[in-house]
DNA sequence: GAGATGAGGTCTTTCGAAAAAACGTGCCGC
DNA sequence: GCGGCACGTTTTTTCGAAAGACCTCATCTC
């Protein structure tokens, strides 16, 4: 089990926040399975962290549906299905169209600059990303940093943190596609067309993209056999 | 510190669970006020649990933002401010017209006969609260379920999840409001024109009216001197 | 053979002591 | 007087043992 995420230094304030987003990370990676049973005994050895302290990380991502409990009979990776892979979609859209509006409607010049700075991160990312095609952390964190720059002048906390937790359990059906079939297509296109609309102010049509964007990869996802890996 | 909400048979499976739901009510119902630091040793004593379990329990309502947490300094009962009412406001709006949107086009017969059934034992309750003027456990519970019976034929979990959790958040305004201000006026006319507009099948209106509701109450909250509380 | 019973083992949940961190206070030097 | 340091106190965080719940499977009864 080599590949589950280890961080040395403590990312948060204390190690239960440290163990809740490694769990995370290595339960949206995919690196612990969709309707995987989460044992105890198998998390303190790889997280090195005691049952109480373990309990209080699985609690809290029960709270973001990324894991599941029921009664007394432990905890397990949240399944995924076609169908909420639709619901989610649909909530997504909702959510970053009014985003969208918001932001553009909003934004100033550092927003704008912001934008161009994420863009070019990860353009620069993606050009180097096309042959070995393989997704990093450090495309994920430029990927995720891109979105939320394009939506950040929306100021909305609440809209945010609703958008963010979707973004997150959108994420891990977008890795499982990825382990299905390696090669990702070219989205550098995408993201630069991304960009254009939302500084062009065009309120309408930036929304409509942004929903065809989050409609079709959520299509791709489904037709790459979503069953090969829930199983 | 009698007025505590003491629960004695298990509502759901675990401990953790049970501490997780009957301080939620407490924090809601503002019994533990705004910005009240939550202490292990007090905490302990009231709801009769270990430091652990308690800690299980306030980690996931700081997922749900009713509690917020620092680094290593605890908990606290997350504050109230009026931009966090007029967030959470913005953000309800939009999440009850797209369900009331859905649950329009998708409700069946099933659906009609929840909703007069919720209205009915709303509405019988309303009127003999019109006296007392003291909103009840059981008004609350009633108020809950007629909302939840409007929309729920909109068939999406993530949707119906993100509604709850910000309607919860939102009941602790309406709660605090109520209690500088003790006669609520009536609400029975409104709730009846809400329910007479879903059914009606008119979406935009029904949706109008929705969000004219949930902005109205905000306000009044607002007006109410939120200060008075939150100090 | 089908279903009930219960003993044994596995896994989960809870607890409070112990360690670690933050906070308050008074002292000292400047 | 004021800033900073040291030390005792308070509060939080972590741990692993112990209690409790659940599941499995062998055995018994009808």
């Amino acid at each position: 089990m080599a590949t589950i995420s280890k961080t040395n230094g403590l990312v948060g304030g204390t190690l239960a926040s440290d163990v809740h987003h490694r769990l995370r990370e290595d339960i949206v990676s995919c690196v612990l399975k969709p309707g995987q049973r989460l044992r105890f005994e198998q998390l303190k050895e790889i997280y090195g962290a005691s049952y109480s302290t373990l309990r209080e990380a699985l609690s809290s991502l029960v709270t973001e549906q990324l894991v599941v409990t029921e009664g007394q009979r432990g905890f397990m990776v949240a399944p995924i299905s076609a169908d909420d892979l639709l619901d989610l979609t649909d909530a997504r859209v909702l959510l970053e169209r009014e985003a969208v509006r918001r932001s553009i409607e909003r934004g100033d010049a550092a927003w704008r600059a912001q934008i161009l700075s994420a863009f070019h991160r990860l353009d620069r990312m993606e050009a180097h990303l096309h042959d070995q095609h393989r997704i990093t952390g450090e495309w994920d964190a430029a990927h995720f940093d891109f979105h939320e720059a394009l939506v950040s002048a929306a100021g909305s906390p609440t809209l945010n943190t609703l958008r963010h937790a979707l973004f997150e359990r959108a994420r891990r059906y977008r890795r499982l596609s990825a382990l299905v079939r390696p090669a990702p297509r070219a989205k550098r296109a995408e993201h630069r067309e991304m960009m254009e609309v939302i500084l062009s102010g065009d309120v309408a049509a930036a929304q409509d993209l942004f929903e065809r964007h989050i409609r079709e990869i959520a299509q791709n996802v489904l037709t790459n056999g979503l069953e090969l890996i829930s199983k």
